[in-house]
DNA sequence: ATAAGCGTTTACAAAATTATTAACGCACAA
DNA sequence: TTGTGCGTTAATAATTTTGTAAACGCTTAT
């Protein structure tokens, strides 16, 4: 297995795993996905767990992680109890949507937790020091607004799409 | 310190600490930046450690990263040896930056493993393997390229821009 | 010169995360 | 039924990450 082409597969999918845990993700869910996606054939889950050189738990987990956010698709061959995994074949845009979910999500408990404060410090305190507080924060509201307004705008939306 | 200000101070600070945790930035990055964001009066590393329930050591450690993101501006006092904290003045422009250049570099890494993957089957492997992975990876060099298209197109850096 | 205060570093401790092993449950086969 | 193979789950072990306490060195004041 000094393949040249077993390295190059195994580099890859030692990016993919750090990508993956970047994202807080985990670092199995982007080994995985990168080993698939660099695979012509499909792969059961002891298959998988093995050239990862990982228990059939984790591999599980992780696959089962990869399938709910669109990136992995399982199959079944007849007269045979195994599943199957391969890449979603919009894999491109799995990967978009996903990381924009994550984003808004974000974003949103940003913009919650801000607005409740704004609501808190703007009609009952008057002090200086409230005074500022408020301040600072409908400026940390204009600049979630704006990073959020990026995201949604159309053009940036046309600009994302794969050729 | 149950006043409703310092309550609105610490849920905040809270969230600022769950944030910068899921840039990879640690929790009290974020906790320090909230924290001095919205104090009026400058902090002194002890001020700052007493505030949040920290050792100075650890406030020492953060306020530094935080200083060479541009974030956070110290300053002295004559006669006085403590070194003092406040957000930088264009604290929403350097973490725009900062965030930009966290996604560059994880972006040039990928770019550069792939690359080196591409030239790596090109030329020599013949099988239908290397074909098969070397027309995924060119997929996914051109998905990369696009992504970092969008970051640097001139329409989404002034949509970026705060008012 | 000596002492005292401050920030930093280092070595250690605590806590959280991650992955494994082993047990379980379910489906199909004999 | 009973046995076998698979995927999942739960408990444990290992690793990594995170924060602290204590020691250090530097600077300034006496």
């Amino acid at each position: 297995m000094s393949d040249p082409i077993e390295q190059v597969r195994k580099r890859l999918t030692e990016v993919g795993g750090r990508t993956a845990q970047d994202l807080g993700l985990g670092r199995i869910v982007g080994q995985i996905l990168v080993h698939l996606y660099l695979t012509p054939t499909e792969a059961s889950l002891e298959d998988i767990a093995k050239d990862l050189g990982l228990s059939k738990a984790a591999v599980s987990i992780a696959a089962r992680q990869l399938e709910s956010l669109g990136l992995l698709r399982r199959s079944w061959k007849s007269g045979d109890r195994k599943t199957y995994y391969r890449t979603a074949d919009d894999i491109a845009s799995a990967l978009h949507q996903g990381l924009l979910m994550l984003v808004r999500n974000k974003m949103g408990m940003l913009a919650t937790e801000l607005q409740q404060a704004e609501a808190e410090l703007s009609p009952k305190e008057a002090g200086a020091e409230a005074a500022f507080m408020l301040s600072r924060v409908k400026r940390a509201r204009k600049l979630r607004d704006t990073a959020m307004s990026v995201l949604e705008n159309p053009v940036v939306k046309l600009l994302t799409r794969v050729k």
